[in-house]
RNA sequence: GGUCUGGUAGUUCAGCUGGUUAGAAUACAUGCCUGUCACGCAUGGGGUCGCGGGUUCGAGUCCCGUCCAGACCGCCA
């Protein structure tokens, strides 16, 4: 038997047993006299103890060949210590150890296998079984298995069925880049790896399951973030016969089901914005709503005075920060640096301090006297105090560039904790965007949208102008998922292409199967996805997926592990008619 | 496709304005140590300064190119 027990329980009252155990070797203190072993495994470390008294000679002199991440199994008895550890669950034992097998030797690892390991980014990953036996990561895993499980009972016990879908499908040209895969039975032509699996759930809703979801691999050939991998997991959930409300309900409940149940949060009922506030108010359709310092516009005060800047600037807006006067000039100017790296693009800044006094002092004094200053605080809503920063220009750049400033600042200011959660509903999404490149419409959400039920004849006369009921869900910043009320009648459907540019015969080729399932009585249907690496990384305190995933690849979307992508063989390019060089 | 930052011992990093034999910590090895738990002490081994080219009397340091890594912009329906 390689253990009675594991290295995380033996406690106090297991004093006097007889135990086994089998484990890594965390650490070793020789003091000469006795040696201690840390023994680690999944569940914890005990430590175990050889000393020259108790222990045989042989057994010391095994004990000190051993190395870090050897491992070992060992027969002993549960001692009490006589110094003991406050900080780990089993430090009030030891195991005086009386037999000692090594079940395998250790070349020394690469890094240290600790919690705060000397090991960089690169080096982790490419040994990743190492670092997986950390704590931090392990940790990580867990957390995510236990959400998935919470996903799973939950989901399950309000009558959704998981189905799964195909991986090998067919290749679109709407959305991100697919991944290819050749087939080899059909000669010249290729499958693609699902994006999502939106048919194939609207298809089950056709089918009249009802309820539908999955935990599933999607695949997008788009460049790599902290929060984007090529292949990543998501909660693909679809439901028949409801609307908007039913679907924000049902997944407000998932969501706050796994806050309570794994992180032992309660939250509030999520408010809602819509789409056009969420841009007016934080510049971006996924706003941090953990602090306020929310857009205020001030074209009306700004613009009638001699700054040029403001006066032909389409929007001049501004945030007030809390507190922000105590910034410095460098301080400031470290901001104002910010703003112009080419990443935000902005040209300057203008700020207005809030002094204890009452008065105000400006970086454009030359053009603003203190009644103007004083109407532009007042209009942000800021007190002595308080910093306000204003930027100007073209409204959807200015309005990116104040949010990334917000951020930035927020970030500095110690205002995104991610121990705190604040989530929210951002619906009523425009259902088509303008692509300037491409001079054509690209869906927002994606094709199967359904335009807002009032709204389906200025999809005909105004496109641009129509609202969706498409909605996300955001925590902290970042977009946890997000869906919408699909279109299910056919005629629709084919409008919506239309929109998009298709051809009749483009729309039949591509989506003809959706289409025609739609004449066989399909029930009006919606659904929703989550980023199950997102919310991990959420609920784990993190905005970086990587550290959520087992076994992530790099920013260039290589396995570094298993050196992936890799060439293949002239034979097999043959046996898939695949020219070598071209 | 682009911007920025980095690449020096097994590892994490320092190395100033170019100037003697490239350092620290940690890891590793050996020895000592009668209760350690980030053990302690002593000694020791360990370097293609990412790679290629250039400037210079002299390059880890400056310049050009390139590769790799990370963050971001574009992209991600």
């Amino acid at each position: 038997m390689y253990r009675t027990h594991n290295c995380g329980e033996l406690r106090k009252s297991d004093i006097g047993k007889q135990v086994s155990l089998s484990g890594w070797v965390q650490k070793m203190r020789d003091k000469g006299f006795m040696i201690w072993v840390d023994l680690r495994d999944r569940y914890g470390i005990s430590q175990l103890i050889f000393d020259e008294q108790r222990t045989s000679k042989d057994l010391l002199n095994q004990a000190k060949s051993l190395g870090r991440e050897f491992v070992i199994q060992i027969d002993g008895e549960v001692i009490e210590r006589a110094s003991k550890n406050q900080n780990i669950p089993t430090g009030d034992i030891e195991i005086l150890v009386k037999n000692l097998t090594i079940l395998n030797s250790s070349t020394i690892p690469p890094f240290t296998i600790e919690d705060n390991t000397d090991g960089g980014e690169e080096l982790r990953m490419k040994y990743r079984y190492l670092d997986i036996r950390r704590e931090p990561v392990k940790k990580n895993l867990i957390l995510r298995h236990q959400i998935t499980q919470q996903v799973r009972k939950y989901l399950s016990d309000s009558s959704f069925i998981e189905v799964e879908t195909p991986c090998l499908i067919k290749s679109t040209p709407e959305g991100a880049r697919d991944f290819v895969v050749p087939s080899r039975t059909n000669e010249g032509e290729f499958y693609a790896l699902p994006q999502s699996p939106q048919t194939f759930k609207q298809l089950l809703m056709v089918a009249g399951l009802d309820k539908y979801f999955q935990i599933v691999k999607c695949f997008r050939d788009e460049d790599l973030r902290a929060d984007r991998q090529p292949e990543f997991t998501q909660i693909d959930c679809e439901m028949a016969f409801v609307k908007q409300d039913d679907i924000l309900n049902t997944f407000e409940g998932l969501i706050v089901d796994i806050f309570k149940k794994i992180k032992k949060i309660d939250l509030n009922k999520f408010p809602k914005i819509t789409y056009d506030q969420a841009i007016e108010k934080y510049g971006t359709d996924q706003p941090d709503i953990r602090f306020g310092m929310e857009f205020v516009e001030l074209n009306e005060i700004c613009q009638h005075k001699n700054f040029n800047v403001f006066n032909s600037a389409e929007l001049v807006v501004g945030i007030a920060v809390t507190g922000g006067n105590t910034f410095t000039r460098k301080e400031i100017d470290k901001y104002i640096d910010w703003i112009k790296t080419p990443q935000v693009g902005a040209m300057g800044m203008v700020y207005v301090r809030c002094n204890d006094d009452g008065k105000f002092k400006s970086s454009v004094d030359k053009f603003y006297d203190q009644t103007d200053l004083k109407n532009i605080a007042k209009k942000t809503n800021a007190s002595k105090g308080d910093l306000i920063m204003i930027l100007s220009g073209d409204k959807n750049t200015v309005r990116s560039q104040l949010s990334a400033l917000r951020l930035e600042v927020a970030k500095n200011l110690g205002l995104r904790n991610s121990e705190e959660f604040a989530p929210l509903w951002v619906v009523d999404f425009p259902l088509l965007s303008w692509n300037e490149e491409e001079d054509k419409f690209h869906a927002m959400h994606h094709p199967f949208t359904a335009p807002k039920p009032d709204q389906i004849e200025l999809l005909k006369t105004s496109p641009g102008s129509v609202k969706a009921n498409a909605y996300d869900l955001v925590i902290n910043g970042n977009e946890i998922g997000g869906g919408s009320i699909r279109i299910h009648d056919k005629s629709v459907q084919e409008q919506m292409f239309k929109c998009l540019g298709f051809t009749k015969q483009e729309a039949e080729e591509q989506f003809g199967f959706l289409m025609n399932a739609f004449q066989y009585g399909a029930p009006p249907h919606g659904g929703i996805a989550f980023g199950l690496d997102r919310l991990v990384a959420i609920l784990g305190g993190s905005e970086t997926i990587r550290d959520f995933i087992a076994f992530p690849k790099n920013n260039a979307g290589r396995d570094v592990m298993i050196d992936s992508p890799s060439k293949i063989s002239p034979e097999q390019l043959k046996e898939l008619k695949l020219k070598q060089d071209l």
